[in-house]
DNA sequence: AGAAGAATGCAATAAAATTGCATAACAGCG
DNA sequence: CGCTGTTATGCAATTTTATTGCATTCTTCT
């Protein structure tokens, strides 16, 4: 991992569709070494994977929440019951286990107030190992990063 | 916005480094059929980018912590003051204005807690404009998705 | 039923990725 | 130093993939 490779993880994290000649001349290099770095840094999981990103409003998903959970059984089973439950769920887009005040923290990507309240139903309510949730619901993105700062 | 659309969408959700004729078979489409399904889904900006995601720990960045902020002054001009000055930090992976109890969230990508400490000191501490922050570190991500249901 | 517009498949073409191979750079070591 | 095994590089050939023109089919609206 020198110089060049963390330059081009910088491109390829801000744009992966762009060709292996154009970004070989960016990091002068010629394109089969470029490619072959590239390669080596996909096959030893520093490029995890390749994705498209999606314009959440487009998409049908403006709404986006931040849930934070106080369990009311700490157990292992009990936890990873929980967890089993989130991920399941479409709209938990993210799910964390924390330290603090709260014990899990989710993040949801959700169509509108009908699904978060039915979703609610589902992982809060009832007969659930949940002793108290607290809801924020994100007003303004003002930074939404996947790139990782090297 | 078709069915074989959004078949394309959880595809390329899933893995964008897939061939264009590899996709097409899936989704029972010629190769030019679902390219130019693609690039029209792109051009419409449903698709907003394509972008490599990297290991977390194999890029140095193993340490994730969330912040909730409590500001003092809440005037238009201190938010984005505020949101200025956290958006520009690398370690700062998301920035959000939220509803509930506190103002900001951020999610922190850190190296380790010396450049937690160093961030503090740069957005909470001395002459800013934070009343109060509180951190949660992440133990463990139960699920990470950068995927859009639809 | 009929017409306009959009989507499709095929085949040709252009562009890009991938490979083999010879050469150059480099690290370890007597 | 100079030797040597290892790794990275560039070039050119080859293979694979994306892209386009065009005729046809499918949809939708009347």
């Amino acid at each position: 991992m020198d110089r060049i490779d963390r330059k081009l993880l910088n491109l390829l994290q801000r744009d992966a569709s762009r060709t292996n000649a154009d970004m070989a001349d960016e990091v002068w290099l010629s394109p089969s070494s470029c490619l072959r770095r590239i390669r080596r840094l996909r096959q030893t999981g520093v490029i995890d994977r390749v994705v498209a990103i999606l314009n959440p409003a487009r998409a049908g998903r403006a709404l986006k929440a931040m849930v934070t959970v106080e369990l009311k059984l700490h157990g292992e089973q009990q936890m990873r019951q929980f967890f089993d439950r989130a991920t399941r769920e479409d709209a938990v887009a993210q799910a964390y286990a924390v330290t603090g005040e709260v014990d899990v923290v989710l993040m949801l990507h959700l169509r509108d107030m009908e699904e978060y309240d039915a979703l609610c139903d589902r992982l809060f309510r009832d007969e659930t190992n949940v002793a108290r949730f607290f809801t924020m619901m994100i007003i303004r993105t003002a930074k939404n990063e996947t790139a990782i700062p090297l």
